[in-house]
RNA sequence: GCGCCCGUAGCUCAGCUGGAUAGAGCGCUUGCCUCCGGAGCAAGAGGUCACAGGUUCGAAUCCUGUCGGGCGUACCA
């Protein structure tokens, strides 16, 4: 109905005003007081000054055009300073309401996208060890843009990123070849300075098969041997996460592990780097010319000693994205990457891709409290709550909602006695319950034989109440094009604590089953509306919607 | 030094491409169950939107500067 709106405001400026009015960008909200009507617009105001004529004079000019028309609108008021507020008729609510109960677990999905094909790359963790809070935010944030994005017609694909070369696996091998030594009692296992000295690696090297690994070991120098050790590492240590990773309701179109792109890959961008003049020799390293492109320093692509750094593998890895066809890479990097922003956009830009096809959002740190005290966490020396603790902890769904109540870029302080209470102090349980209370609702009607009826008279739900709860269901595929549109899951949990609020009250206000078994049809059909829409939209996040607790 | 993020109620945070009297949850005060789930509903107290300028019909929102907090500034990944 926005777009009825839309265009019966288009044509009426255009007769009005000319093409130029009507050419204007129109801005179209809901209000934020109810009492102003179902949408409003401030177009009146937008054309004062192109039009010369004071808003007011505008929008009574507008108003009276409209009124002469036959429309589903039942009023058309001016307020404030020249708004003009739109009330819809009742029926055109009705009718949405029968939309919804049509499409239930479609119910909000629409195709706002055009089948845009983007890709969404999270989480991406080095396989170094278990998943910790950052990485439960990203991932809960990640998976919930990824379906936000399906659901509002984009063509989507995700993947998790392994970053298995380069130093940090040296001494992860080294690491693991230590503690497999000191396990098997031989004492001379020294982990290097700055290795890995969290237990799981004990843990890791006590799962390995001796004989199998002695007898691969056997005669070869140590830094094949450091490299055999690495191989098992990263395949345990990434089976490890992609496990608690599925446990919490995440997963990936595709694991693409970073030596996939030696060495074609690799050489192939250094190449067209090359001949596009881009890259120069300088104290015997390879560095692309970054600065030409707005960076504040040039970078290395390729270091002194032969080595191609990181940052030409993660070239070579958005270019094979973008030779995937992918119009849009949306990437989720943690607080720590984002001096290397600039460094890849620029990058792009030189690939020819455009800045913009990658784009970067970050995910902010956790700040983990109990017993209001921050809890502290180290990687290197192994004390980290991981990912697993937090679930065991808090559960899957109460951590979910938790990351997902807050935009990305904002700290978010993690209270782990709070998301443990299973009261209603905890916010989940809000949503949770409202889903529970319908269930109910629903099931004591079946139970009396006070079935759902197909034809119910939906015209019957006349209350404020129900009008109300049937304009906040109606937003919920505009709430996900929206979410999508602005990768913002949070305002999911936002806009269904509304949903639940509004159920809440028309529940306490109308009695849905009673003698009137018209009526009771009616407001079950409400019911079941506000099932539909609890439900889609905590399975956008996949947090459970319980039918009793 | 430079760059990025954040600064909104006692606490944790929303505030949609600038819009009408700045909201929610928790906490605090007070009402509401003979009746479909009270894990609920209703009412109240609580604000110089860090600060100062600017842009305009209109700024929490955009621009500049200042002050706080966090992070980053590698031939690490």
């Amino acid at each position: 109905m926005e777009n009825e709106i839309r265009s019966l405001l288009g044509t009426a400026l255009g007769e009005l005003f000319g093409p130029e009015a009507a050419a204007v960008n129109l801005v179209l909200e809901v209000p934020r007081d109810r009492s102003h009507g179902d949408l409003a617009t401030n177009v009146a105001m937008s054309l004062a000054r192109t039009l010369k004529k004071p808003p007011r004079k505008i929008a009574e000019e507008l108003v009276a055009h409209l009124e002469g028309q036959d429309t589903f609108l039942e009023s058309i008021t001016i307020a404030g300073p020249g708004f003009i507020n739109f009330r819809i008729g009742s029926s055109i609510w009705h009718h949405s309401l029968a939309d919804i109960l049509k499409k239930k677990t479609a119910y909000g999905r629409t195709h706002a996208g055009e089948d845009f094909p983007v890709m969404v790359e999270y989480v991406s963790a080095n396989p170094t060890g278990p998943l910790n809070v950052v990485n439960a935010r990203a991932a809960a944030f990640g998976d919930t843009l990824v379906r936000l994005f399906d659901a509002a017609g984009y063509k989507v694909a995700s993947e998790f990123y392994i970053n298995d070369v380069g130093r940090q696996i040296d001494l992860l091998g080294e690491s693991l070849l230590a503690r497999y030594e000191q396990v098997q009692g031989r004492g001379e296992g020294q982990i290097p300075e700055d290795g890995y000295q969290g237990e799981y690696l004990i843990e890791l090297a006590q799962e390995l098969d001796a004989k199998e690994i002695d007898a691969s070991l056997a005669d070869k120098s140590d830094s094949e041997k450091r490299d055999i050790m690495s191989r098992h590492a990263v395949e345990k240590l990434r089976a490890w996460q992609e496990k608690d990773l599925k446990a919490y309701g995440t997963q990936f179109d595709r694991w693409f592990y970073q030596h996939e792109l030696y060495p074609q890959g690799v050489e192939d961008t250094f190449k067209l780097l090359q001949e596009k003049g881009l890259v120069e020799e300088r104290d015997g390293a390879q560095w692309f010319r970054a600065t030409q492109f707005g960076d504040d320093q040039d970078r290395v692509l390729i270091r002194a000693n032969g080595d191609p750094t990181y940052f030409l593998a993660d070239l070579a890895y958005h270019t094979s994205k973008e030779s995937r066809g992918i119009k849009r890479s949306i990437d989720i990097w943690g607080p720590d990457h984002h001096g290397y922003i600039e460094r890849m956009q620029s990058a792009m830009e030189a690939l020819g891709f455009g800045r913009d096809w990658l784009e970067v959002l970050i995910v902010q740190q956790v700040n983990l409290l109990s017993d209001g005290k921050q809890v502290k966490m180290s990687k290197r020396k192994g004390e980290f709550i991981t990912l697993q603790d937090l679930i065991e902890e808090v559960g899957k769904d109460a951590a979910r909602f938790f990351f997902l109540q807050r935009r990305a870029e904002s700290h978010l302080d993690f209270d782990l006695d709070l998301a443990k209470k299973e009261n209603d102090e905890n916010p989940v349980f809000y949503v949770k319950y409202a889903h529970a209370r319908i269930s109910g609702v629903i099931r004591k009607a079946t139970e009396q034989g006070v079935s759902e009826s197909q034809d119910a008279d939906l015209s019957l739900l006349k209350e404020a109440p129900e009008l109300a709860l049937i304009k906040v269901l109606h937003r919920f595929p505009a709430i996900i094009a929206s979410a999508a549109a602005q990768r913002e899951p949070h305002r999911l949990t936002t806009y269904l604590r509304e949903v639940a609020q509004a159920f809440h009250l028309f529940y306490h206000e109308c009695r849905v089953i009673s003698d009137n078994s018209d009526l009771t049809s009616a407001r079950l059909a409400l019911c079941r509306a506000s099932q539909i829409v609890v439900s889609n939209g905590l399975s956008l996040m996949d947090i459970s919607a319980p039918e009793r607790m």
